[in-house]
DNA sequence: ATGGTTGGGGTCCAA
């Protein structure tokens, strides 16, 4: 089994982008961020075409927006809302009774201060009531994964510049203790650093701002995969598809993707 | 210290 998630800035515009990624990398269940369309404008009809019937979604006009897009039965469907109405989570069970999160957690804006900021008091508070969901809702025993836009990289290697980046959405200090809390709320494994050391560079996002991405190579892990710990022995191969941020009109985001024995 | 780019919808907001 295995499964992908991408932020895919506008799933109408890169729809070509999101099927070929399906096909070239034998995907079983795809979660997508930022899809950008309400329901009704949702591209469902080709997920099915090409061999996806089974497509969850959960929209809305011009922001956010999230999905899931399968070629095994999804039960379950279900939607929650966190602190407000954004469309920013769902989730679905699998066949084989694991049960999937996608979420698209705020970015924040520019400003790390609650106080003056209301978008990262929106981001701080969202990723409390995700722990808080967490830990009332399931335990570290069931088989879960959860996966997404973050928008938080906790890591100093998950960062091109740990020190240049401490005052910065998405790398600060209070963001960080906000993120382990929610990975303590079921003891949940961070994938990406089963795989690849922690004192190794991992990056998943790379701005739209600079000129040559790959050059300057000022990214960041903001995408991540985690699972619970009855998943851990099933790992079987773990990927970051950082070659999909080349090519005509990429999202800023690149697929992460795990493989999970049946 | 500043500005750099992108997408959606509509002449600006969010990332």
């Amino acid at each position: 089994m295995r499964i992908a998630t991408y932020n895919i800035n506008s799933v109408r515009l890169r729809i070509e982008r999101v099927l070929d990624l399906l096909k070239n990398s034998n995907i079983d269940v795809l979660c997508l961020q930022e899809t950008k369309a309400e329901n009704s404008k949702f591209p469902e009809s080709r997920f099915i075409d090409n061999g996806y019937e089974y497509c969850a979604f959960n929209g809305e006009k011009s922001y956010n927006g999230v999905a899931i897009i399968s070629r095994v039965p999804l039960t379950n469907i279900n939607i929650q809302e966190f602190v407000n109405t954004h469309a920013r989570h769902i989730s679905t069970d699998l066949p084989d009774g694991t049960s999937i999160h996608n979420f698209y957690i705020p970015a924040g804006g520019d400003e790390p201060d609650r106080d003056i900021n209301p978008k990262f008091a929106h981001k701080l508070d969202y990723v409390d009531s995700m722990t808080e969901y967490f830990k009332s809702n399931h335990d570290e025993n069931s088989k879960l994964i959860i996966v997404g836009d973050f928008n938080i990289a906790p890591y100093e290697h998950d960062v091109w510049s740990h020190k240049q980046l401490l005052k910065v959405v998405s790398h600060t200090p209070i963001e960080v203790e906000k993120l382990n809390s929610l990975k303590e709320s079921i003891n949940w494994i961070d994938v990406a650093r089963e795989y690849i050391p922690e004192s190794e560079k991992l990056y998943s996002w790379w701005s739209y701002r600079n000129k040559d991405w790959r050059k300057s190579n000022r990214g960041r892990r903001l995408d991540h995969i985690w699972v619970t710990n009855p998943l851990k022995p099933k790992l079987s191969k773990f990927e970051i598809l950082s070659d999909l941020r080349n090519g005509e009109k990429p999202s800023d985001h690149v697929p992460v993707i795990i493989e999970l024995q049946e």
